[in-house]
DNA sequence: CAGGGAGGTTAGCGGTCGTTAACCTGAAGG
DNA sequence: CCTTCAGGTTAACGACCGCTAACCTCCCTG
């Protein structure tokens, strides 16, 4: 884990702020004057930073997706010889971490996909079936009846599963992080169990 | 069950239309003139039947909470004294129903709510919470040892897990609603067993 | 110390969007 | 047969929004 220590760079700041305003109010709800207030600076301001507003939601994009995979090849590959159940567990936990601590850009990652220009949005597509995909791997070697559709499916369902923490309350309503994590995980677990066996 | 036999009234028409476009492209991304378009009308002539775009979303949101809810108590009503475990599976087969058949409404429930005026905002709020609540009631009655917090968030996520379907591909390249329903049902509930049991 | 680029500012343009105004039309009712 | 009204139409207004232009001000560097 390499921790950054050093400050955001003005490009990361606007990229956080604009992931937030974007999660609360939707792409079209926002304003580049606000994503500018929200670090300090004038609307205008951004296009020293970014091409356009659309370039914003471009970079968040992709890099999300880009995150979850190489994060979950990492997994993979570290796993080299593990049993399939400890990689399954693996992948839940790096997706879990991911839905914990990002909650605007797991938001935005599934609702905004179509504001993306053609040739962005379809890179993010990529990346996202791969992702999904490296996922039916997995399953499939846990649960080795499951059909690929259904285990698409089932992957499919348990994303929708753990992305489902923006609407777990604000965080501190929560029982704590810890037993969330947990509690979600036994249940992502307990979902592909039922739709592995019979 | 009362099925609709006669046509429905152009105040149906652009309600469905609109909720279409709504979860196509976002509330702000559609405008008055496509969903006219949509219903093969102009875009002003939609004032003869809605008090402006914000009402449109309004009647949809609202519509659709109370139409879980209802359906909810009915299921309940009716299963009076049956044992709590088919309570709970009726519960998610009208859930599983609804995200099928009504996928654009099933989008926009979760994905809009921000849009609204402030009063119509606490009121679709307030019937999402009831629903939740029943739900909960049903849950720890299958599983005594859950706790309330835990209950809930469970919900919640069962609930991200069955609103996934419009993540799973057109309506064609599932196995078949009837494969796709069952599938569902039994990671639902065996998320469920996950939550409740340890 | 000159100069140049990085990173701001404000003013304003062009387009879009929700909404209103004014007008039209066909069918129903007395 | 005249009236009324539901349900349309087009034109246009005002607000907002993304983006560009033009300008300013440090700070770094040769």
């Amino acid at each position: 884990m390499a921790t950054r220590t050093d400050a955001p760079t003005r490009r990361e700041q606007i990229l956080k702020e604009a992931a937030r305003l974007f999660a609360e109010r939707g792409f079209h709800g926002v304003g580049v004057d606000e994503i500018g207030a929200a670090v300090g600076i004038s609307g205008p301001g951004l296009y020293r930073h970014f091409a356009g507003k659309d370039a914003m939601l471009a970079e968040l994009l992709v890099g999300i997706s880009g995150q979850l995979l190489t994060g979950a090849k990492r997994r993979l590959q570290e796993a080299d010889g593990v049993a399939s159940e400890a990689v399954l567990d693996s992948l839940i936990e790096g997706h879990i971490d991911f839905a914990l601590d990002d909650r605007p850009l797991i938001t935005l990652h599934d609702r905004e996909l179509d504001r993306l220009r053609d040739s962005d949005r379809k890179l993010v597509r990529q990346l996202q079936r791969q992702y999904v995909e490296l996922w039916v791997e997995v399953l499939r070697e846990v649960y080795p009846g499951l059909a690929e559709p259904a285990a698409r499916s089932a992957v499919h369902s348990v994303f929708g599963l753990l992305n489902s923490t923006p609407h777990l309350g604000r965080p501190g309503s929560l029982p704590g992080r810890g037993a969330t994590a947990q509690l979600l995980h036994r249940m992502a677990r307990g979902a592909f169990a039922a739709a592995g066996t019979q």
